[in-house]
DNA sequence: ATTTAGCACTCGATAATATAGAGTGCTAAT
DNA sequence: ATTAGCACTCTATATTATCGAGTGCTAAAT
């Protein structure tokens, strides 16, 4: 049925319109403003049969309508106008991705910022997680006669210091120990860090064995170091622009969500790792105080493994054109950089 | 004369109430609720001399009165309750900067985070410099191939992590070298690190002299580090709550301005170190922007010397008298564990 | 059989108006 | 010097009126 396809672009139609007007839009406009050879009249006919599939929604009857959930979704699957990102975008993510950066940690955060400035919408990523990396250097530091630091290095080039009370007399027995340590557990991961391992450290430094029995908790957590995913956020200032937020307390409310931990890493990163980019709108996202928002994701690999997640939360209304091409080169060059092309 | 006591006893009221309820109080509520064996209309004349005086402001003609920055000036100088912090407040502010916090940055941020939650406004703090400091450690760990990592210790605690791109083949030449390093650079201040020394190191260690040149000014750059001076900022959330920011537009600004890391760092946190607490009210802070705000600071020192300041920004109408006390405790904490007590 | 012009109707947004009440300043009595 | 009394002011809130964008339906036009 080809009056199905008028359908199709009258919806695309209201729903580009919405997106940059952030308005309810009536079919008198329509016909006005996007020429389509059709009276208002017929358009309105199309309106009532869109609305009744449940692609758009009146919020009241003297109001013109606005994109429902699955409206977008439609738009997003097969409607939308795929867009190119802009040459100079891709010109400073390139710039500011490849240059300067070394660690993981800085390459995400830029990430994360980049994302934030060019969409205008709020951006997080979790970062690497540090289990199943393989052991590659560990060093003990003599802070001051209470206090030492510990040195991690993961073979995926993350580096992590923690901070440990314990009484040390002198650097040497730090040096000692972990050298000891290392001729033992290099290129471990936490699964071949074994209760034999440990016994043979401890065989070969029995004057240390308190210190070794400290330590070795303090290493296997680290290494497994599961739930404390940290996360970064990018843009949280962006909310004030939102013309959906236009009272106090909802910003607070979407706010304070965005920030809880448990929120942000379950339900807006999520835990599926997939290639490509994932996008949730409004119910989709199965929460119900973000679901006047959409999703975008992606995940990243370092060394072909999945390591962490990056994307967007917006409006439902979000320009998904241009923040998904943006999305999608920030994916590109983070592979780049992370299969060591740049590295 | 004893009417001027009079005065500045109703002043003190309106300014208790006005920071608890947020509104202008008239004469008749005043002497209702706060019992000063006066009646409203001697009450409304003290007002109207308070006005003349400068340290009321009337709204408009039918509201209460509301304090002027001069009215809070007064109160804060001589009106107000000076409060003893809570033991509660205090035995968590010791609790959770006394143990576990090692490193300099680490009990500045926990400070910062303390004060915004106890006081529900915003804190900031700049960190330490770490210049004029000793080295009392330094480390170098491999990373991969192509990176290590530069752990230095100074005298005062302060640890700083560096991460550089360097090739060395094993962790050995690393160990040997640091500990050139450190036999002829242990408490040395920037000052300390001499051409002449620098040769030494050279001298002892001929076949890493490009890895020493470029170690040194690394280093050397490291402990001068007189720029960049860090900032943080916490209890951005807080200002959800004030209801002197009830729309989104003054929100916005309020937060841009405060995240300005040339105001936050010139014009909130200021330059100028000196003891005790500092309290600038509305006007004083000398920045538009900030008329309605409040901003309190206090210097630390580690080791007797002025590092860095840590305060609090928030609107004018705040209890200064809780706030004072945990302020004043902070700082207290800190001097405490920066003069060496506990570190 | 579609499409469209025409029109009565709906309903939120905005403006205009009315009302209430908290607070004031002034006057005259205490 | 203090206070009761009272007319007056002015904002905040509620009430009502008005406007207009948009709709759905009907009947005419294509």
């Amino acid at each position: 049925m080809d009056n199905n396809e008028r359908k199709l672009r009258i919806l695309k139609v209201i729903i580009d319109d919405f997106i940059n007007t952030a308005q309810p839009i009536g079919s008198r406009t329509i016909a006005k403003k996007y020429g389509l050879g059709i009276s208002s009249a017929t358009i309105r006919n199309e309106m009532a049969d869109l609305e009744e599939l449940g692609y758009l929604i009146q919020p009241h009857t003297s109001a013109g309508r606005i994109p429902s959930d699955e409206g977008y979704r439609i738009y997003v699957d097969s409607l939308m106008n795929q867009k190119r990102i802009a040459k100079n975008d891709r010109e400073i993510i390139r710039t500011l991705l490849l240059t300067k950066v070394i660690e993981i940690d800085d390459v995400i955060k830029q990430s994360v910022k980049l994302l934030a400035d060019m969409t205008r919408l709020i951006s997080f990523a979790s970062l690497p997680q540090f289990n199943k990396s393989k052991l590659t250097n560990m060093k003990l530091v003599k802070i001051n006669n209470s206090k030492i630091m510990m040195i991690l290095v993961a073979d995926s080039g993350i580096v992590k210091t923690l901070n440990l009370q314990l009484n040390i007399e002198n650097q040497q027995i730090l040096d000692d120990i972990s050298e000891v340590f290392m001729s033992l557990l290099e290129n471990s991961t936490i699964e071949d860090i074994s209760v034999k391992k440990i016994s043979m450290i401890k065989n070969l430094l029995p004057q240390y064995e308190n210190i070794i029995n400290y330590l070795v908790p303090i290493l296997r957590d680290t290494l497994n170091e599961l739930d404390g995913v940290d996360t970064y956020i990018e843009g949280l200032n962006n909310v004030f622009d939102f013309p959906e937020f236009n009272d106090v307390n909802s910003l607070k409310e979407f706010i304070e969500i965005i920030q809880n931990k448990e929120v942000l890493f379950s339900t807006i990163i999520g835990k599926d790792y997939k290639d490509g980019i994932t996008i949730r709108i409004g119910k989709e996202i199965d929460n119900a105080n973000l679901e006047n928002c959409s999703v975008i994701n992606v995940c990243y690999k370092v060394n072909g493994r999945y390591v962490g997640k990056i994307g967007l939360i917006g409006p439902t209304r979000m320009d998904y054109g241009k923040v998904i091409s943006v999305v999608d080169y920030v994916r590109e060059t983070l592979s780049d950089i992370f299969t060591g092309i740049f590295l």
